[in-house]
DNA sequence: TGCGGGGTTGACGCTGCGTCAAGGTCAAGC
DNA sequence: GCTTGACCTTGACGCAGCGTCAACCCCGCA
């Protein structure tokens, strides 16, 4: 007769995995000695040693009572399901690998490749860091709910920054970010801003807005790092509000 | 201003993660409103849509909030150290899919390929059945403790098997079982076993097996096996011991 | 006013044990 | 007879990452 300690050293498992085997009914509660030790026969031991050589391939608990007393047809078929269960998580964990190797650290973190080479073109064309940090933010909201959509985008992004105006009007909102008091350079900004919504207005690229964006209440949330970048924004906004448009990632002409 | 609901569906989340988040202080709890609803802001989206992006490249989500804010060097060594430890998994789970294809089922389960060979010869020379499940449960024991023995062991039973005089006590085991009530025939096989015995002993195999089960409690319980084959072992036990030799496992020559 | 679809906190469940906590038991040495 | 140390007992929390009730509040609409 054996206490827990010489059956568990025996199997090769520890004490507490036995009694956890007995709390879920994998392993009967042997007869007690007079002080309330656990008694196992020989029996005990095989049935033991089994369970473990089931567990440790990866058998979970729960099936290996059915598998210990299975026919072969049943246990076959178990057992394939298990492997196909295996398989499954070792794809999971490759993809997780995968994806572990593609993360870029700090800013480019959830910012898809298109967009970082975006980004470093606004850079070089003089964008402030501000500017460039809630474009960044803004477009880690648009690759969470259509990545696919994330490459025309940016094609469409990087063709526009060759037109000489865009770049003209990111001087300016770089020259305003150091000097926001300065009214004059307001006000030739949001003239900047105008001629250009009206350009794309009068190139129709405004009528499907809509379409790439159909969610009103996301693009208000994209607005609000435009928002954000700095207190002159708002100043920028009721100027260009003046002169009838309004929105910054959807604009629309409305009644001045 | 956003509701839980609608963060969770920016980011891809569901509401439940959102709130986990914020239970272990990976997400900062938002404002709440008259309502005691919490209200994000667009930051919020950001922050979760990178939570998920590390997430979803398997790093613990106890590591996530410093990734957060790493520099790049501390960002690498924890991205490869995570890396290390996916593959450690990946590594577990393909030995769990190699011991898996390994399993038999029912019987041959944790019995290792050259018991099942031995058991399949005493099956051949017409060894009873409870006596091949007794041997079975006996090797299995024998392996979880030491597995290495095991192919050592099997080629010196195997071996055994050579001789005529223990095919014949297996003969006389085998009658044995059908017919236990017969005084004669146990007496015979009690014959058989002592002859064996000292034939063992004369050619000096019993020297040797302290050190091959150097643990008495061990055998013991080998012995167990034995017992329980049949109620007639008992009976065969005391005529043995009657002249002089004890244990099944482990013989030993006492005064009679 | 009722209904359906939001939101709130709180708590249990899952897997396979590890790890205290707070004791009772046993064999051995003094 | 007493201590010591190794072993046994039950009970309960902890782990990772949420899923899934339960029970209740809030809001807009017919």
């Amino acid at each position: 007769m054996l206490t827990i300690g010489r059956l568990a050293s025996y199997a090769g498992v520890t004490i507490r995995a036995v009694r956890h085997y007995h709390q879920i009914g994998l392993l009967p509660e042997p007869e007690r000695d007079a002080s309330g030790y656990r008694t196992y026969d020989a029996d005990a031991v095989v049935r033991l040693v089994r369970i473990r050589t089931l567990a440790e391939a990866g058998v979970p608990l729960a099936w290996v009572r059915e598998l210990l007393d299975a026919d072969p047809a049943a246990f076959a078929a178990a057992i394939s399901e298990i492997d196909r269960q295996l398989r499954t998580r070792i794809r999971t964990l490759r993809e997780h690998r995968r994806r572990i190797a593609l993360l870029g650290c700090g800013d480019s973190l959830a910012v898809p490749a298109e967009v970082v080479d975006y980004l470093d073109r606004l850079r070089a064309i003089g964008a402030p860091e501000a500017v460039i940090e809630a474009e960044r933010d803004a477009w880690i909201l648009v690759a969470a709910r259509w990545p696919e959509a994330i490459p025309a985008f940016m094609a469409d992004k990087v063709a526009q920054l060759a037109d000489p105006k865009v770049v003209r009007l990111y001087r300016l909102v770089s020259r305003l970010a150091e000097n926001s008091a300065d009214d004059a350079l307001l006000r030739e900004t949001a003239d900047a801003m105008i001629d250009l919504f009206e350009q794309a207005a009068a190139r129709g690229e405004l009528d499907w807005q809509d379409e790439a964006m159909p969610d009103a209440a996301f693009v208000r949330l994209l607005d609000s790092f435009v928002d954000g970048v700095h207190p002159a924004v708002g100043r920028l906004r009721e100027l260009i509000a003046e002169r009838g448009w309004i929105g910054w990632n959807r604009v629309e002409r409305r009644a001045p």
